[in-house]
DNA sequence: AACCGTTTCAACCGCACTCGT
DNA sequence: AACGAGTGCGGTTGAAACGGT
């Protein structure tokens, strides 16, 4: 059985002994018997691939090899048409206004690049991939959040005609009827309404207390010790799955919103997933462990962490496949042990994305465990837990003040940086975090007790997690 | 000029779906 | 129903380009 890196290695092999493999070694590689040749196409193959369609049309790519002696796999040369020689091919940057239309397609549709594309003429997915995952790169290293909260708002205020429609099937709904369906799971959702929501009655059921006994590091190292004995409800909830398309099953985030938790296999996952992400929402938390009913919850900003069960337990699909591609090579990034204070960066891919996948591929990804970053991270991951939970466990003995003044200083820190130099969008975009500020009012300047505005405490426990999480490797 | 880190993007891979047999 | 071929899709990789020192 070959390794991949074996595989890796002859495919490189394949291409670097032979860049020109029609021209140098004719003979092998047509008719359809020799080895396919990989890498870089030709402009020689380019001609031939065209000359090839010209005659027979697009379809039955494997016929290509066969019929013009072209040394590719079918495959291969259905990529290359599709990505490169269609003549429809639109060339060149992204124009703001596609940039716009990526993103709110985004928003609706998750990575469902091919999806996207269609929706923009002469574009093809492989294109709008990669110009994603770089902007995700780009937004995360500057601490900014994915989805502009403008689009967030637009997208959500497009689809708030459907807030009323009170009876919806599961059954097909497709990824684009996302944020109609969290319309329907939140009246009223939008940018302010959506904080209101957070003072619901339903979603004041859960004592500050009980959201405050989570240490933020504890949580953090869950994922990578799964010793720690508070789970998800989101892991007592187990989709059903529709490995592909429905992927669209939703799993049970936004119901929270709401304050009610719907069946898990109704609702669309990563519309609403990014939603809440979107504003930096996104967890349930089960403080009784053991339960499986649909028990109080909360939504809790910022708190990603705490949805994240035994990662090697029946998680939630949507866990384990979230829309951030590639994050698990940026571990380094947030969690690195050399920075002591991680940036905002870091918050942003907690925020982002869940903790599950970020552990999950520190530890048990192939790609990093043994690595040495993985490693000290982990060591490091679990020293802070031992230096929060001296200081911050229960967590809440902390000041609530304290926790204030954190979540304050890290609006404050999240506004500052929110002119996104990259978006065009940034400057009109407000800070996903002012909201919180709206929300909380006048707490920044008074701040009330836990007791007193358990509301507010969601809001403190949220931001002040986040907080607790990066402040425990300076104590 | 040389080196090095980062970014971009073309291409590959594996998986899943569709359709014909 | 089972199978296989063809195709589509999303994730990942690695070389080239780029930019900074």
């Amino acid at each position: 059985m070959k390794s991949k890196s074996e595989e890796k290695m002859i495919s490189k092999n394949s291409v670097d002994d032979s860049p020109y493999v029609e021209e140098g070694n004719s003979g092998g590689n047509v008719g359809g018997n020799g080895p396919l040749k990989k890498g870089p196409w030709t402009s020689t193959e380019d001609a031939i691939l065209i000359d090839y369609v010209t005659k027979h049309g697009e379809g039955n790519w494997n016929a290509v090899q066969k019929c013009s002696g072209l040394a590719r796999c079918g495959k291969s040369c259905r990529l290359r048409w599709a990505n490169h020689l269609r003549p429809d091919l639109k060339k060149g940057a992204f124009t703001l206004e596609e940039e716009r239309r990526i993103i709110e397609l985004h928003v609706k549709m998750g990575n469902k690049w091919a999806r996207m594309a269609a929706e923009l003429p002469g574009r093809t997915d492989n294109e709008i991939k990669n110009y994603w995952n770089t902007r995700i790169k780009r937004r995360q290293r500057a601490g900014l959040p994915i989805y502009p909260p403008d689009i967030c708002t637009q997208a959500l205020n497009d689809n708030q005609h459907h807030e009323n429609m009170d009876n919806f099937s599961s059954g097909d709904i497709q990824q684009s009827d996302f944020l109609s369906m969290n319309v329907f799971e939140i009246p009223q959702f939008n940018g302010m309404e959506l904080n209101q929501q957070l003072y619901t009655p339903a979603l004041l059921d859960i004592p500050a207390s009980s959201l405050l006994d989570i240490p933020a590091s504890s949580l953090l190292v869950e994922g990578l010790d799964s010793s720690y004995p508070s789970k998800s409800l989101l892991c007592t909830m187990h989709p059903s799955k529709d490995p592909r398309g429905p992927e669209s099953m939703f799993y049970g985030v936004n119901a929270p919103i709401g304050g009610v938790l719907q069946g898990s296999s109704q609702y669309p996952n990563d519309g609403s997933m990014r939603i809440v992400q979107s504003f930096g929402f996104s967890a349930v938390y089960d403080h009784d462990s053991t339960s499986n009913h649909a028990l109080s919850s909360s939504l809790i900003p910022g708190s990603h962490a705490i949805m994240n069960g035994n990662p090697s337990s029946s998680e939630p699909d949507w866990a384990m496949k979230l829309e951030l591609p590639s994050l698990q090579t940026q571990m380094g990034s947030w969690g690195s042990p050399y920075s002591p204070l991680p940036s905002l960066e870091s918050v942003d891919t907690l925020i982002q994305s869940p903790l599950t996948e970020l552990t999950q591929s520190c530890s048990l990804s192939p790609r990093n465990s043994g690595l040495l970053d993985a490693v000290l991270y982990e060591s490091q991951m679990k020293k802070n837990s031992k230096n929060s939970c001296q200081l911050t466990s229960p967590a809440s003995t902390m000041p609530v003040d304290v926790l204030h003044t954190s979540s304050h200083e890290l609006h404050e820190m999240e506004w500052e940086v929110y002119g996104d130099p990259i978006s065009p969008f940034g400057h009109s975009s407000s800070s996903v975090f002012s909201e919180y500020t709206h929300m909380s009012g006048n707490s920044v300047d008074e701040p009330p007790s836990a007791e007193t505005m358990p509301g507010l405490n969601i809001y403190v426990f949220g931001i002040s997690e986040l907080y607790t999480s990066y402040i425990t490797p300076l104590c």
